[in-house]
DNA sequence: GTACAATAATTGTATCTGCAACTATATTAT
DNA sequence: ATAATATAGTTGCAGATACAATTATTGTAC
């Protein structure tokens, strides 16, 4: 049995995965907090900047969460007055929307964004960054569900 | 030319690792449920197992997890009758062991655990996620909050 | 046109995550 | 010895995550 590449990948990707995710996290929280924003909402407003209006269950898909998932982190959004859930073309449809003061924020927080990962790419090095975001996107469409 | 460019990698490292941690998950999920086990717990178990009979904060520290959050993790596990805690050295401190029955679960899950990490390898191919491996301890190293 | 199946979103329940504040104990400075 | 500080763990609060079940609506078969 073997040699040096018979025995495989070692420890539990999952793991590796998460333990990363939460210091990350952490590191752009930093940031975002300071516009009382936590990362998951940075990146709703920017997807909903991005692809609103749009149903719900379509941006669940597209950003690989549960519709359930998201009906819940969109609470706060919509409490706080950023974004807007509007009657979508079917009684049962819905559609996503940023308002006014939405959309200022996104903005405002995409600078804070935009430090968080510069200051990142100098922590790791842009090439391990560069590397890592070409692994993380090979390997999510590997494990797409619709294959 | 270097491929340092000015530019530097695109999109946001954060929802990109958050995204592959869904889907990661997810898989090792539909392996370890059929134990009834999430994968956050299989990972304590696994550690508490290495590193047992540990102080509650020294294994936070290791699995890169803030204590609170540990705390809360180790209620199920404790309830579930795998874990138990015990007095520490101190009043205040405490010890985290596996008892019989977790540590039963334990090699149990282990094996359900070893046919979804290969399944997993297979599926991104081995070389693939050696890769990642790598990365992402290099990653988790940078980001050390001791240094 | 009624019954049945499919679709869209939400709610119930449970776990994961971490900051700030808290309780309790131990250590150190004076 | 007492006061100030540091350490260990837990709780309050808030959000992130998803499965299963539910509500409401639409589409389809007969």
């Amino acid at each position: 049995m073997s040699s040096s590449t018979a025995s495989g990948p070692q420890g539990c990707t999952n793991f590796k995965l998460r333990q990363l995710t939460r210091r990350v996290s952490h590191h752009y929280d930093v940031e975002l907090g300071k516009l009382g924003l936590k990362t998951t909402q940075f990146s709703l407003l920017s997807h909903i900047a991005k692809l609103g209006p749009i149903a719900p269950g379509k941006l669940a898909q597209a950003m690989t969460m549960d519709a359930s998932t998201l009906t819940r982190n969109l609470k706060p959004l919509i409490d706080a007055g950023w974004v807007v859930l509007e009657p979508g073309n079917d009684a049962r449809s819905r559609l996503v929307t940023l308002t006014q003061s939405g959309l200022a924020l996104r903005t405002q927080a995409r600078r804070h964004w935009k430090t968080a990962q510069e200051k990142l790419n100098r922590q790791l090095g842009v090439e391990r960054v560069a590397a890592l975001h070409l692994l993380l996107d090979q390997s999510l469409a590997c494990l797409a569900q619709d294959q």
